[in-house]
DNA sequence: CAATCTGATTGAAAGGTTTCAATTGATGTT
DNA sequence: AACATCAATTGAAACCTTTCAATCAGATTG
C-alpha cells in the first residue's frame, strides 16, 4: 500500500514535522537532511495524501468548473484553457455540466462544496448569483466565466458580448442588408442579450429591420426547428444573425431544405467561431472569441485567489471579439434590393 | 464557516458517532433520533466534508478521466456519458487531457494519486499499462476506456474497431472502389491499429488495392496535411477510408483545393461519426460508435467497483460500430471503372 | 565564562470524519 | 428475580497531514 509521511520520517530517522517541512517549508531545514528526506521519499514512492493536506491546511488544489455543456465546442476549448493553466500550477479540474438547468447546477454546487474545491469557475445558469453566495462565505474563490462580474466580490473573465453583436450587425449591414433575423437563445442567457443589445442597437441606428426568433438550447437542433418553423410561417429576409455557431448550422439545414441557397439567397453570420464553422456545408462568417486564452485567464484569476485569498484583489477581464468573413454572407442581391 | 458534524450532534444533543450513522447506516438510529438530526443539519446547513470522509474510510467518490483531447467531439460525447453515470451515483469527474503524450499522462496519473481518486477511466497515450500498475496495486479501481483490456485485473469498454474497419472498406468496396487510400493515424493508437486490421482484411480479401497514408495526430489540422502531401507527390485513388472524422474533414479540405470534387471524384468515408459530421461541407458517410453510452458504460464499470470493490468481478463490455451512409460516399464513376 | 542568539529539529495538537468495541436500557425468557 | 438478548447510542481511536510552540546544539557576543 501507499506509505505516508511516517513511513518516510522513520527511514530517513527524522521527525515527521521535518518531512512536512522539507516539503511545505524547505528552506528551513538542513540540506544534508533534504536529501536524506527526499531519498527516503523516493525509495518508499511517496505521494502525499492531497484530502489529508486538505483537511489541515484548508488549502485545495481541486477548481470546479461548471459550464452549461462542454459538448459546445466553444465551451471545449474554454475548457482546454482551463485545464491547461490549472495542470500548470498542479492544480486539477472537475468538469461540471449543468445542462443551463438550476436544478443540476445546484446539485453539483454541492457537490463541489462538499469536495471543498479551492475554487469555482462558473457560466451560470441563470442571472442570479445567489447559489454562490454560501461558497464565497465559505471562503471559495469564484471567478465568473464567459459573464462579467455584476458586484465586487468575485472576478470575472468574459468577452464584450455587445461589440460581438454590434460587429455581425454591422457586417451584415455594410453588405447591404436591411431586412435581418436574429436567432436568439434562451432570454434568460445574460450573453445572448447582449448580443442582442449590441446587433439591435446597431440595426436601429442603421434605420434597418430585425425580427426577432427565439430558439429553445444553443444547440444545432434547436437552431434547425426553429428555422423551420420560421420558414413555414413565411418570414422573410435577407441576413440571418445567430447567437452562436451552432444555431448557425442548425439553421443552415434548414434553409437548405427549404430550397434556399447560402450565400446567394440568405447570408449566415454565426457566433464563437468553432472550429467546425471553417468546414461547415459553406464556411460559416461568423465573430471569433478567444476562447482557450478566455478558460487559461480564468483559471489563472481563480488560482491566484486560491493561493493568495488576502491579498487578492478582485478584477475584470474583457476580452475583445472578432468578425470572421467568409463564404455564408455576401452582398444582398440585386434583385432582393429592388424587390423592396 | 461550514458547520461541522460535531455542531449538528451538538444541536441534535446526540453523540457524533449517531450523527455518523445517520449519515451512513440509517438502519441503525431510532426513527425519532434520525429526525432530530436531520432537523440539525437542515438548521446548520451541514454538508459533509469528503476529503475528512475519504481520508478516514479510504473511499473516494471521485473519479479521473484520463482522455488523448477533449477537444475532439468523440471524447466530448464519451465524456458526457460519463459525468452523467458518475454525476447519478454522486461521483465527481476529474478532466485530463493526455494530448496522448505519456508524459502529460504521467503527470496526470501522478496527480490522480496523490488525489486518491476511487477510479480512474483511461484511453492511454501508449500500449503498455505499467504506469497503471502502481494505482492497481493501491486500490484504485481502473477501466480501459475505448481500449479492450489485455489482461484479467481491469474493466474496460470499447467499441469493436476491426469489425468498424472492415464495414468501411466492405461499404467503399460494394460502391465499387478498388482503389482505397486509408488515412490512418499515429500507429502507436490501438483503436487505429485494429481498424486498420479490419479494414486491410476487408480489402484484400475482395482483391482491391490499398494504400496507407500517415497522419500525425488525429485532427483536422494533420488530416489537411496529409493528404496534400499525398496529392502534391501524385496519390491516386477513387475512395478514403479515414481513421477518424477530424482527419476526414481536413484531408476533404486539401481535396477541394486540389479541385477534387466529392463523391464524384472521391468518396470520403470517416469515422466516429461526430456530430458536425452531418453538417460538413458534404455530409459525411461514417462509421458510427455508440460514444455517449461507451462512456456510461465504463464509468458504471468502475464505479461498481468503487462501490464494491471484493465483490467486483472484471469485465469487459464491447459495443458494435454501424455504418451512416451520406452523401460523400457514391459510386465508383463509370470513366473511373473504364480508366483501369 | 555566562548569556544571548540563531538555525535546525521535534512533539503534540488539530482538522472532520468513520469505525468499532463498549455501554445503556428495555424487553423477553426461564 | 436473575439472566440473556437486542436495539440504540456512545466514546475513543484512527486516518495523514500541517502548524506551532518548545527544545536543542552551536555560534556569537559582552
Amino acid at each position: 500500500m501507499g506509505s505516508s509521511m511516517k513511513d518516510v520520517a522513520t527511514l530517513a530517522s527524522v521527525s515527521l514535522g521535518t518531512v512536512s517541512n522539507v516539503l511545505n517549508h524547505p528552506e528551513l531545514v538542513a540540506p544534508d537532511t533534504a536529501a536524506r528526506v527526499h531519498r527516503a521519499i523516493r525509495e518508499l514512492e511517496f505521494i502525499p495524501n492531497a484530502p489529508a493536506r486538505q483537511l489541515r491546511s484548508h488549502h485545495a488544489r481541486v477548481l470546479g468548473l461548471v459550464v452549461p455543456d462542454i459538448s459546445n465546442p466553444f465551451f471545449t476549448e474554454v475548457a482546454r484553457g482551463v485545464e491547461d493553466a490549472a495542470l500548470d500550477a498542479g492544480y486539477v479540474v472537475i468538469l461540471c455540466n449543468s445542462d443551463a438547468q438550476a436544478e443540476r447546477e445546484d446539485r453539483y454546487l454541492a457537490v463541489l462544496e462538499s469536495q471543498r474545491v479551492g475554487g469555482i469557475l462558473i457560466t451560470p445558469a441563470r442571472k442570479s448569483l445567489k447559489p454562490l453566495g454560501r461558497l464565497l462565505g465559505n471562503g471559495v474563490a469564484v471567478t465568473l466565466l464567459d459573464n462579467e462580474a455584476p458586484a465586487q466580490d468575485v472576478c470575472s473573465a468574459s468577452v464584450d458580448d455587445r461589440m460581438g453583436g454590434a460587429l455581425a450587425a454591422e457586417h451584415a449591414l455594410k453588405l447591404g442588408h436591411r431586412r435581418l433575423v436574429w436567432l436568439a437563445g434562451p432570454t434568460d442567457i445574460p450573453q445572448v442579450a447582449d448580443r442582442e443589445v449590441g446587433l439591435m442597437n446597431a440595426v436601429r441606428s442603421a434605420g434597418a429591420s430585425v425580427q426577432r426568433l427565439a430558439a429553445e438550447h444553443m444547440t444545432t437542433a434547436s437552431g434547425e426547428m426553429a428555422m423551420e418553423a420560421a420558414l413555414s410561417q413565411g418570414m422573410e429576409f435577407t441576413a440571418l444573425v445567430c447567437a452562436n455557431d451552432l444555431l448557425a448550422l442548425g439553421a443552415i439545414r434548414a434553409l437548405n431544405r427549404a430550397g434556399l441557397r447560402i450565400p446567394d439567397d440568405i447570408s449566415v453570420i454565426g457566433y464563437d467561431d468553432i472550429e467546425f464553422a471553417a468546414s461547415a456545408a459553406v464556411p460559416l462568417t461568423s465573430v471569433r472569441q478567444p476562447k482557450y486564452e478566455l478558460g487559461h485567464a480564468a483559471a489563472r484569476l481563480v488560482i491566484s485567489e486560491c493561493e493568495d485569498p488576502a491579498s487578492h484583489a478582485h478584477q475584470r477581464v474583457q476580452f475583445q471579439p472578432q468578425l470572421v468573413a467568409r463564404q455564408s454572407s455576401a452582398p444582398v442581391s440585386a434583385s432582393e434590393t429592388l424587390g423592396r
